[in-house]
DNA sequence: TGGATCAATGGTAACGTTCCCGATAACGAT
DNA sequence: ATCGTTATCGGGAACGTTACCATTGATCCA
């Protein structure tokens, strides 16, 4: 426990910091038996290099940076599990930090993280993050990242995302079969990716079944339901509505507990007066009142795949012709949120 | 955005390494003009000091350890935020590992983390540690160490927990005064700090209300609820009796929504049948059916205390002579799931 | 037997920073 | 003129590790 260092132990064997180093290495310019001894030695005194002074010659950390809006949701969590259960298989370490959802925060996390000289960076950008210049330059300068969840479009390396219009689209389709017309979506910031593909999927789905768009059904939460009012205003609008939604669709973790909170506290009854359909990896979504339709990400896979990719970009620096774009298929899980006779609609 | 090294300034400038060490520190020693030049030209190439190379010289790292059993919990996750924002106020910034509730992970992240020399440990023991020698061991070689939630007994060093022991006679008292008699206790494995407490909260509130303490009413979970069979034959043994139990106050986040998740299953009626008191922070309490009735513990503050202590006890090594063992209250926040008249019960 | 080859090991610089110890010059005091 | 003082700066070591470039014997072949 000890903290031992290969001086100490050139120092106990008569030889020198080299020898000893190469001996550790397995070098096979060192013989055998000085090398058994090395080991043994090292063994016996529990000897462990030092990263820190690893990292300050290699510039490598052997450990990987998530920024990430924040750790208190389901969705995130999962995700973040994903990512430790690789990179732990694979000799790395997490470091991961919250933006808060906060552009400056972001920006500063990034900074402390470069500096920090971890080998590579795992992001989901935050809800008020409209430039990424920070994380080109990064990208430039040929510092692996790998984006998920809330990808930035132009930007040039791998992104793991889930089928967002996919998912949208089915979430969208079943409250129509279900019988529902008036369809209201609650969702982030139009500038994040996830907002843009879930809008797209829903309007496909109206756009089948022929409803016709009705721009006023689509609320936006500038802070991705972290703000309370947000919910509320968003909610409130749509309730004072001539033609009051039958259903809302809402496109977030925090964003769907918090218009749910919000329904209870006016006595609106879900599913009868307005379905409920969530975005959400929330895991108590059976025990809400009632069982909440859930349109769930395969956040834990989505975590493992980010990882594996960006290992592998970390570990072979070549530069890949094409980045992957993967999409990652969601599922619909039904419950009694948006209990209805499924009718005819096509 | 370069990694721009005190070297590269000195040369530019015609320095030495040392003088402009000293100008950046604002050494009293170097002309002002000197340290003026110096400073301008750090800012404008946007010099920042290399934190690995600090580390290896100083042994330091301005960083703080976290060691819990998992982040995918509303109660560790806010406790986290906690943490996170006092420890960015100090300068420091924070490495989370969890243990998954796993002895040999919680063993293996400690020594990464002390490999890794960062400046001190803030940790919440995994369900499954019976042994806290690899703790004891760094407490006495002089790292700094704050235990939270779940701590050792005997260890000697600072130590923030929530008042269990109020929480839970709270919580149990609440019950009784609701009308019920036959109140079940599902909780963690008993060599847990928290589950003692809170037993022995449960067991003074029986007491206090003349109510015999009945050992088969209380189940433990050996992996705190990780694991789902662990709650479906907790909840089976005690529907099992003769003397089915009119409440079940259960002891944590974990145990409470897999608790719920049974007895909806089993179509149990809450509060009718059973009524349902959990010790959570899970943040959808209200939105559950029935809304739940909750101990929450102060975790964000949690965070706030122990983080301070703990910064304390790494800036300022002399040891203290006492240390401290906070507690810090719970709040009950009574919902539907103990809905029932008051009666006297007294 | 001289030079070449090879196995085995040592010495040292380097990563970026700080700190201890000097070094230099200017200046006033003796 | 000599000395001590002060202000200002430079040189080098150290933190732990590895890579490159020696160095030393020893062996081998012509």
């Amino acid at each position: 426990m000890e903290t031992i260092t290969i001086k100490d132990i050139a120092r106990a064997l008569n030889l020198s910091t080299s020898t000893v180093s190469r001996a550790l290495r397995n070098s096979y310019e060192i013989n055998t038996e000085t090398k058994k001894l090395v080991l043994e030695y090292a063994e016996k005194m529990n000897y462990r290099p030092n990263p820190i002074a690893l990292s300050l010659r290699d510039s490598k950390s052997k450990s990987i940076g998530v920024i990430l809006p924040e750790i208190a949701n389901n969705f995130f969590s999962q995700l973040i599990n994903g990512i430790e259960s690789i990179a732990y298989n694979m000799g790395y370490h997490v470091v991961i930090f919250q933006s808060h959802e906060s552009y400056e925060r972001e920006v500063a996390n990034t900074n402390y993280l470069v500096s920090r000289k971890v080998d590579g960076l795992l992001v989901s950008l935050s809800s008020l993050t409209t430039d990424i210049s920070h994380f080109e330059e990064l990208l430039d300068k040929g510092m692996p990242i790998v984006f998920f969840d809330r990808v930035p479009k132009k930007v040039d390396t791998h992104k793991i995302v889930a089928d967002n219009f996919g998912g949208s689209y089915q979430a969208t389709e079943h409250l129509i079969k279900t019988g529902k017309r008036k369809i209201a979506h609650i969702t982030s910031p139009i500038y994040l990716s996830i907002t843009v593909e879930r809008l797209a999927g829903y309007k496909k789905a109206l756009e089948d079944f022929g409803i016709p768009f009705d721009e006023s059904y689509v609320k936006y939460c500038h802070h991705g339901g972290m703000v309370v009012s947000e919910n509320e205003a968003a909610v409130q609008e749509l309730l004072d509505m001539d033609e009051v939604p039958d259903a809302i669709f809402t496109a977030s973790d925090r964003i769907t507990t918090g218009c749910l909170s919000v329904l209870h506290r006016k006595h609106i009854r879900i599913p009868d007066e307005i379905a409920i359909v969530g975005f959400t990896n929330i895991g108590v979504a059976e025990l809400l009142n009632p069982p909440l339709t859930a349109v769930v990400q395969p956040a834990m896979d989505m975590g493992n795949q980010a990882t594996e990719l960006l290992i592998k970009l970390i570990e072979h620096p070549k530069k890949p012709t094409i980045f992957e774009s993967r999409s990652l298929k969601t599922s619909l899980i039904i419950r009694e949120s948006t209990a209805g006779k499924i009718v005819n609609v096509s």
